[in-house]
DNA sequence: CTGAAAGCGCTTACAG
DNA sequence: CTGAAAGCGCTTACAG
């Protein structure tokens, strides 16, 4: 502790002020950066703040000064193959009724998730508003670096959640970690099954590829039984590109077909839905069904107990993050850390009414 | 909307005062209701206080009035035995960083968890200094409906987290719902056992038979089992009242010798590391052990994979929640809900990184 | 480059 | 019972 500290009481810009001998308005210019001040003022000021840690009242200054901090939220649209982004909307609303007093405004631009060029024009729209920071769910690999660029020439921050991209200038990484969520998949896989099992992973509208998210939870997943050399399971892959529920059937009754002893099935994504409608109506015993997300197609399944674990993104909890995130790098200017990796929750029958 | 509501602009004191052609101070006497206030004016202001939606602005009242808020947590120290306890700490932290510009302090008052006495003294100093709203973790039932009681008489509001007791006027409950916990620690059993086989549920150090958070869960436990006629599982309760090695390893052994096909063993509590320990040295193979909360003593097994999987309280966010609740109702005079159920997670070594 | 003053929305004595 | 004024800690023009 400095000898110059009064440990009571709590410092003002007023303290500040008067010890330096100058008035508020010029320690506001040297705390807040805004220049016009005499370089030995300055000077002096700094090292009264330091020394004595001057601790800016976030209350005070946002009361002050009526300005809004305004964020910009781009993500997919919840369409009808998959409500999954619908529950960011939950984590936005949970934040701003947290920092509503701080005077945060967000703006949803919301694109299509099968159209790249939609991503594009809402990012630009989004853009144009010149929000205090952009929020990207960056589904289009190739696209969002671009957009990602756009913004760092125009200096606007940004952070990603749900999925990332490597090499750019993101503030934040808000969202899962998905080799490793392959590697749980795996391990709750072999958890259930006997030894000679044949396990299936399918991976449900492979377009989706632009998205490197999706093909490392298939790494984690085949990584994870590398490595478990006692074991004897064998993985078998199979990509489905259509959704028709035709084509999805048929892929599946061949890939049964041709491998009998299927004791397991791991999907990539949300859509395990598919693969457990056609289990049911197959009637198909004995199967450990895995996949991701607690989407509401995927729910009754999971309670009917086709579906035995689906893993949770925490979707909800992303945004939330995202946007505290946010608020605590540009309201408060605090550090915050370059990755937040969210926990991959288990969720079964069981413990599902606590996800919800 | 109503035909007095402006849309853009923010309502105010002021601008109610005008409307009532009173003056703010006036205003603000009816919003607290501190009396002194004829009924004729009171009404007039309120109904329009009604009519405008008006909503306080926190940030104002907090920095004009310089009260302080001020919490009282009453919860166990962490022991040797066990480090649980060290965790809410880090929700405590938390949560104090977010709202300290509030003004809020929270005192912590730590009892032994192996000393009713030590319970009721702590809660004595703790509603002593007549804090805004007590957080209580209620480790023995008798005595925290006692201090509940007094609480009541006093005038003080109190959460309880971590376990919960019926009957009272508790603000709200944070914490698990542990009957449910005991049916997700069988489905896992189930899902990784053949048919056939044994299982143990172990209470160890059951003079917390007091604490009927742990029964609960031996509870849900075996009603999961109930309901699977499908399958055959033996289930066999071993109470340990010592946490001697020797005497554990004893009870253990001679569990062993009486069935000997013991396939999975359950522990009901955080004591589940001493159950791995035996496992350990006796090189016992083939056994599902499944327990409770990552502790520094279990996380060492669950990465051994000793111990397949842990159920996590989240006592770190009980703890958060437990104070964001407090906040909400005494700050911000806002609504809580009566029963604050977190999530059961399922944590095995794979996903375990995520949650520590 | 610097200071004095008004104001953000609310609270708190104080005077009447 | 009611109002006028000072103040919480900071920001924002404005004047010099």
């Amino acid at each position: 502790m400095n000898d110059l500290e009064m440990p009571g009481k709590k410092i003002t810009i007023k303290d500040i002020a008067q010890l330096a001998g100058v008035s508020i308005g010029t320690v506001d210019r040297v705390i807040h950066n805004r220049g016009e001040v005499s370089g030995k003022t300055k000077a002096k000021i700094l090292k009264i703040t330091k020394a004595l840690n001057y601790q800016p009242d976030v209350l005070a200054s946002t009361l002050a000064s009526k300005k809004n901090v305004k964020f910009a939220i781009i993500m997919p649209a919840a369409d009808s193959e998959s409500t999954f982004w619908k529950s960011p909307n939950i984590g936005i609303e949970k934040a701003l009724s947290e920092l509503e007093y701080f005077g945060l405004k967000i703006t949803k631009y919301l694109f299509s998730i099968t159209d790249k060029h939609s991503f594009l024009s809402e990012a630009e729209k989004a853009m144009a508003e010149i929000p205090d920071l952009i929020l990207i769910a960056p589904s289009f690999h190739k696209e969002a670096m671009e957009v990602a660029e756009i913004c760092d020439e125009k200096q606007i921050p940004y952070i990603f959640f749900n999925s990332n991209l490597p090499d750019t200038n993101q503030i934040c990484y808000v969202g899962q970690d998905a080799l490793q969520s392959g590697m749980v998949a795996a391990k709750l896989m072999d958890y259930g099954i006997k030894n000679d099992s044949e396990v299936l992973i399918v991976s449900l509208l492979s377009l989706l590829k632009n998205n490197n998210h999706i093909l490392k939870r298939k790494q984690g997943f085949i990584k994870y039984f590398e490595s478990k050399k006692d074991r004897n399971i064998k993985l078998i892959c199979l990509d489905i590109d259509s959704l028709s529920v035709g084509d999805v059937y048929n892929e599946l009754r061949e890939a049964f077909k041709k491998n009998p002893s299927i004791n397991g099935i791991f999907v990539t994504n949300s859509r395990v839905f598919h693969v457990a409608r056609f289990i049911e109506s197959e009637k198909i015993c004995n199967i450990n069904l895995i996949g991701f997300d607690l989407t509401e197609e995927n729910i009754p399944y999971l309670e009917k107990e086709i579906i035995k674990f689906l893993l949770n993104q925490k979707p909800v909890e992303q945004a939330y993050r995202a946007i505290i995130t946010a608020f605590n790098k540009i309201v408060l200017r605090r550090e915050v850390p370059k990755e937040i990796l969210l926990p991959i929750d288990i969720v079964t029958k069981e413990n599902l009414m606590y996800y919800e």
